[in-house]
Order: C-alpha cells, then structure tokens, then sequence
RNA sequence: GCGGUCGUAGCUCAGUUGGUUAGAGCGCCGGUUUGUGGUACCGGAGGUCGCGGGUUCAAACCCCGUCGUCCGCCCCA
C-alpha cells in the first residue's frame, strides 16, 4: 500500500470560511455566556478512563467501543474526553467546589470519539457547553435554556431551529414509567423491530424514538409519562415551562425525547434542526442530578447543554471576510524604507495594514486588491519628494495625495467611519 | 459494527460498445499596460485519473481488495 500524506478519519483541516464560521459561532457563544453571568471553565483533554467509565456506566456501548482509551507510560488508562459533563463533574468534585455552588460555568474545545464520520459527525468534534451545578432550583433549567435559545438567535439561526422539552421525572417517576414501558412493549414484543427488542432489555426508554416504521404505532400507544409523574415532578415541570413561557423561550413538548443514562431527571432538551439531515441535533440538555453522587462525589444537582460547534457553524450565514483594511505600495528602495515606517505607524494606531513584498508596482496594485483592502497607500519616488503620500480608495478607484504626516490621523478617521 | 454512494488538475466537475499526447470553468503564474488593482484579451504551469492487485494486445472506464468521502442504520454521553 502507497504511503500518503493524509489526515485521520473524522478529522478535519479547518481554514478560511469555515474557521471563520467556526470562529463566529464560539465568538458569540463568549459573549452571550457573559449576558448570563456563565464563567469559563477548562478542564483537561483527557482524565483517567474511570471518570468517563463510571458516568456512564462499564456495559454500554459507548463506554466498550466509542471511546479513544489508550495505556500511558506510567500504565494508567486514560481517555481522550469524549463530553464535557464528566470532566467538569470531577473537578467539581476534585477542586471541592461546592463551596462555589451554585456555579454556572461555559466551556467548549475539542471532544473525541470513534464513530463512523457523517456530515456534522467527526471523530474530532468540537462542543460548546454550559453548566449549572449546585442548583436543583427549576429557576436554573430555565437560566440554561434561555441562555442557548438566546446564543442560537444571535447566531441568526432561531428560526431554523425548535426546541423539544420534555421530563424525565425524579427517580421514582422515571422508575415507573420504565416498567410501564417495559410491559407495553414486552406485551406487543412479536411486532417490534429487531433492533427495538434489543433495546427493551438494554434501554427500553430508547423505543420511543424508534426510526423503525413498524415501531410506531406501539410507540403511539405506550404509555405517557405524565401519568406517572410525582406531584413534585409534575410541579417542577410545570414551573420550567411556565418560565420559558415568561421568559419568552418558545418550545413544543415532545414526549419521545428520552435520555438513555439513568443519571438524567426532569427536564430533557433538544435544539433540532431540519436541515443537517440525520443530524439534526445543535443543542442537547438536560438535568443530571444523579451524575455527581454517582462518580463518588456529594449529591450535586446539576443541569446542562452541550452544542455542537461544527453542526451550528454549518447553519450561520457566511461570515463576513477577514481583511486588513489598509495595503501599502512601495516603489523604490528608498521609498520602500519609509513604507514600512508608515506601516508600523498605522499598525500601531490600530489600523490593520499590510505591505505587499514583491513584484512591480502593478503586481503589488493587484495584490492590494486582492487583499481585501479599502485603501492602497502608494508611495514612491515622487510621493517621498513631496513628503506626500497617494491614497487609493480601492473601492471606487479615486485618489488623492496626502502629506504624509497627515497619513495616519486621516486613515484611522477613514476607517472607523 | 451493518447497508449504499462516490473518489479525474488547488477547487467544482466533464470524460464508457475499454483504443494513440486525459479536458473545461474557476483559481494560480506570466504578458498586452517597464507608477496603479478590480474588466477584457493572449499565453503558461499544474494530473502516476485515491492506492494496490487482477482481466486484456490495450484500463480513468471492467473485476477484487484497501483507504477516504458522503447518505442511511446502529449508537448518541
């Protein structure tokens, strides 16, 4: 087999337009999570394989397959984070944070997990998050909710996007729900899908959003957890939807929306969108009360989302070009002495310039064009007999001479204009 | 892990009854214009047709494998 320079499956190379989509959607993420009072967290790139193991408990899939595990030199089992939720859980639990609780905290960088590439589906991924934790107040569901409805509106994208909620329950709902559901579908096993029956052993919750047709109906006919929700269940979903109601965040109740780890109680979350095929999922929340006591911490309540940065970067509009606003044309070697003297002059009055190295004068225009730049500074052997400079608008081809002592103060005015 | 699709210049793609030196547009470089970009015209560079093997007198084209892409499924923390 021919050796070939080629990057790993599920990696990306992310350059112009879509670092600068990219770049957007984190950028505006920074500065919405300071509307909320949401601090930055950074936790590692990998923990031991524990954390991640435990959170999600030995058996499933994920945990057996999906995660890039490895042995260090020192013989430790360690894996490259594959979510934030645990990480930021074990150094909650590490740093003794619950002095801080509650504490609401955003962060985003790069995950990992192996699974077969689709669109908005890499093996490197990179996540937004946020975080309440040390609040089982629904005041905090409602914080985080509003907060990545808000990020998706300033992204430009609410309309093509809907928010599903749901409730898991406290840990008794969920518990009865579950084998209402188990009966349901154990009585109508024979019509299930093969994949569904695996499932109502390994996850029975996991049936309700079946793509299989056939799964349906019965899907239609299981059992609503509703009827099985404890009065304080029922009371603490009732005020998160009364508050996104207030708080203006509009959402449609979706009662197939489950999460399949047993941590998760009350509210469920999803920002879908239609338009990144399978999927379809920008943002993903919910309550985890049980996380933290579960991986040997206090008993911390704690609600959250995550957002895939790739999938809501594919949804922007295309973000405006980065360019420098000023490019500087030499011709000559004394000239060009004195340019790159007017080039740090502009730079250092926050003028983004730049100075083409080679070629003719004509080569050098052309590049300036190309730039992107809204001036061309020409300066050559007439320009620096004058102790003037010419100064292109390259926009609508008409030019001036300026002294050039007047240069800066009359680009920086230009451009901030 | 399963099924399908596709893989030709930097990019987007054309190119089959298998047949001589593999094409276009855009981009890039140079020129028409040796002090002036964006338009126009002219010219040029750039490809072991993903990779490996097979069939054939002959393979970008057919077959097998492999790597990668995309679309579903599974999974979804």
């Amino acid at each position: 087999m021919a050796e070939k320079v080629q990057r790993v499956r599920g990696t990306q190379d992310l350059y112009g337009e879509e670092l600068a989509r990219f770049d957007h959607v984190v950028e505006t993420f920074n500065r919405v999570r300071k509307l909320y009072g949401f601090r930055r967290v950074d936790v590692p790139v990998f923990e031991f394989t524990s954390v991640f193991a435990r959170s999600l408990g030995e058996t499933t899939d994920v945990v057996s397959k999906e995660m890039y595990s490895f042995e260090d030199r020192g013989g430790e089992s360690l894996t490259l984070r594959p979510e934030f939720t645990a990480g930021i859980a074990r150094a909650y639990i590490s740093n003794g944070w619950q002095q801080h609780a509650p504490m609401k905290l955003a962060a985003h960088g790069p995950l990992f997990r192996y699974e077969r590439p689709q669109k908005g589906r890499f093996r490197q991924f990179h996540q937004l998050d946020a975080e309440v934790v040390g609040a089982a107040e629904p005041a905090a569901d409602i914080e985080v909710i509003a907060f990545a409805a808000q990020l998706l509106r300033e992204l430009g994208i609410a309309d093509r996007v809907t928010l599903q909620l749901n409730t898991l329950g406290d840990a008794e709902t969920r518990a009865a729900w579950r084998d209402a559901l188990v009966a349901h579908f154990s009585a109508h096993a024979d019509s299930l899908s093969a994949e569904s029956r695996e499932r109502l052993a390994k996850n029975p919750l996991r049936i309700l959003d079946s793509k299989s047709e056939g799964d349906r109906e019965l899907v239609a006919t299981a059992p609503g957890i509703d009827a099985f929700l404890t009065s304080d269940a029922g009371q603490f979903f009732d005020t998160v939807q009364r508050g996104l109601e207030a708080a203006g965040v509009a959402f449609v109740r979706t009662p197939a929306l489950v999460r399949g780890f047993d941590y998760y109680r009350h509210t469920a979350f999803e920002f879908v969108t239609e338009h990144l095929g399978a999927q379809g999922t920008v943002i993903g929340g919910g309550r985890y009360d049980g996380l933290i006591g579960s991986m040997g911490g206090p008993e911390t309540p704690a609600v959250g989302w995550a957002g895939g940065i790739e999938r809501l970067a594919m949804l922007v509009a295309e973000p405006e070009r980065e360019h420098v606003e000023v490019a500087v044309v030499a011709t000559g070697d004394a000239a060009q002495g004195y340019a790159l003297t007017l080039l740090q002059r502009l730079r250092q009055a926050g003028v983004a310039a730049e100075m083409s190295w080679r070629g003719n004068l004509k080569k050098k225009m052309e590049r300036a064009g190309s730039s992107g730049a809204d001036f061309a500074l020409i300066i050559g052997e007439d320009e620096l007999a004058l102790s003037e400079v010419t100064v292109r608008n390259l926009a609508t081809g008409t030019q001036e001479r300026v002294r050039m002592v007047d240069v800066v103060a009359a680009l920086s005015g230009d451009v901030e204009a």
